[in-house]
DNA sequence: TTGTACGCGTTATCAT
DNA sequence: ATGATAACGCGTACAA
């Protein structure tokens, strides 16, 4: 009773495999009846196609991977939960894999993948100004990949971000306007895409504002909680921002943990905007100003647009950038 | 260049298929310089066994199903982290799956996994008192589960849970020691089991301690954020408890903006404990008292045992119930 | 140490 | 409408 398969089958219902196959693949040269014998009765002995058979025949997995760097994270889950929601109506499988940004993970894990494991690949990425030839050959072999959010420049391919720049800019205007002057601007990596860009706008803002940019006043922060938490105590303490643009939700949580420990009022001492996903910012105290991505739909986006290169058999297809926008929402955090 | 296998780079290499496969699969019986040619000259030719005509030989397809209720949840994410970490490290992959808590997705995807596309499954379930037998199937053809969390009673299989009774007696505990007199305990869905066990800790907690337990103040709630607002008003207007035991994070959250909007004082008027893996409780306004799942260690533990299953070569193996411990933080919402 | 040959379970092609 | 057969790419038993 392991082994049930379609020959099996075939022989306990005295008839051919092909035409147990075609029970099971909507094909419309079998007779209704034959077809519904052969459903009834290979439920009933618990048989289905195995998955690895046809994919070897159909170099199909309908299987794909989803990429990202964390899981545990507001945005990257809502992500997920869209490119879920895309593939499951296809009737495909996701692969998860998480690189925890560490770039040499990826690489691996896409080298994995290099082999007709999944149909196609939805990335965050994780590194930067390194070589990228590891996506080169999947295109090779015909594996189209979809970035969103986090994307490489100098790869062509579909790719779905959000209009970071102008969202900076009107956060760092909002600061501005608010009456900050010394605004402090708290970034991961400020050499990846995403960095680069939001730092950008926090840079134009200024400038239009007649307010000079201040190197000093861009944070570098790192992915470990309690170096953050000293970088940022000292920032406070010695540099003494008024105002705190955070371009990664995790550092404006530790924003808020040195502010308690050193009893520096927000927003009155200092105003805090930051890009978040986190849905109950209105309950933090005080309420946390956000630009909030709309990650679900990045994630959904994203799965579509590797359906359209799926399902466009391999004829070249547009692979241009598609912006969707985030949105402001200005609470207490930043004197709303 | 899309098809390179085995027997292309046999002829290629003037060697057998067999050889090459050896130098893939760490096989004794080879000469180490020729499977050092080998392995050279299938990385320049960007070579890596297929995995599907390798699972189909070996049935082992070295991918694991993860199935979840949700995944944009604190405490699913984590978990997700901690299985994702053991799979990693055996070089497995994880395939992801979402029920949105509907039982029908996950009899659905369970009976699609039902046919060696995966070689275990780890869940979180999302029904109760149903027809189990879509899992009983999975035995037959020795494809391990493993429950976390939320787990089926009448299905014998590995199942990792945290000391929730304990837990809900300690918290139901520490509101009576505040001074509530009348608590209500909030519920999702009081007939699953994690409902049960939960609500159980909080009756006796009422009991030892000569508060008479009162039907009305266990709250049945949805999974529909304005619902739960709808209800939750009502029973903070009209039932006026002095403290709320959450048995999930959301209702908590759909506490504190009931309390926002009616102007209800926490802890003051009224004191909130919930269960909650949300990392950032401390910086809720109040901070959030939690009861706080060892989630990632939940869902490490959960890898952990399916791989002893995995490996034990069909032995049979001891299905016991491991039990966790929680955390109680009590913090300023509960008066702390 | 290396090679030969078969079979894993399925489906597409061709024939009936 | 149904059946026979080859092929997908790999790994292993067996032979050399």
């Amino acid at each position: 009773m392991d082994n049930i398969n379609i020959k099996i089958l075939a022989k306990k219902l005295n008839i051919s495999t092909s035409t147990i196959s075609r029970a099971f693949n909507g094909s419309p040269d079998i007779n209704k009846d034959t077809k519904e014998r052969i459903l009834a009765f290979a439920k009933e002995h618990n048989f289905l196609p195995n998955h690895y058979a046809s994919n070897l025949r159909d170099k199909k997995s309908r299987t794909l991977a989803v990429i990202v760097p964390e899981i545990a994270n507001d945005f990257f889950a809502q992500a997920i939960n869209g490119i879920e929601e895309i593939a499951r109506k296809k009737g495909f499988y996701i692969l998860l894999y998480r690189t925890d940004d560490v770039f040499e993970k990826e690489v691996s894990f896409i080298n994995y993948l290099n082999n007709g494991k999944v149909d196609g690949i939805i990335m965050s990425v994780s590194g930067e100004a390194n070589d990228h030839n590891y996506l080169r050959q999947l295109e090779q072999k015909n594996i189209p990949v979809v970035f969103f959010d986090r994307v490489y420049e100098d790869i062509e391919a579909a790719k779905v971000i959000t209009n970071d720049y102008d969202s900076s800019f009107a956060a760092t205007e909002h600061l501005i306007d608010t009456g900050c002057k010394r605004i402090a601007y708290l970034v991961v990596n400020k050499s990846i895409s995403i960095g680069k860009v939001r730092m950008q706008g926090y840079i134009d803002a200024l400038q239009k504002h007649g307010i000079p940019f201040n190197d000093e006043l861009v944070i570098d922060c790192s992915n470990d909680e309690k170096v953050n938490y000293g970088i940022l105590k000292k920032v406070l303490e010695e540099l003494k921002p008024d105002g705190i643009f955070s371009s990664v939700e995790r550092l404006a949580f530790a924003t808020y943990y040195v502010c308690h420990d050193l009893n520096i009022d927000i927003p009155r001492d200092l105003k805090v905007i930051s890009f978040s996903s986190l849905h109950i910012a209105p309950l933090l105290n005080p309420p946390l100003s956000t630009i909030t991505q709309p990650a679900f739909e990045l994630g959904s986006k994203a799965a579509s647009l590797l359906f359209d290169e799926l399902e466009s058999k391999g004829l070249p297809i547009q692979k241009k950038q598609h912006v969707l926008k985030s949105k402001l929402y200005i609470r207490k955090s930043s004197g709303g």
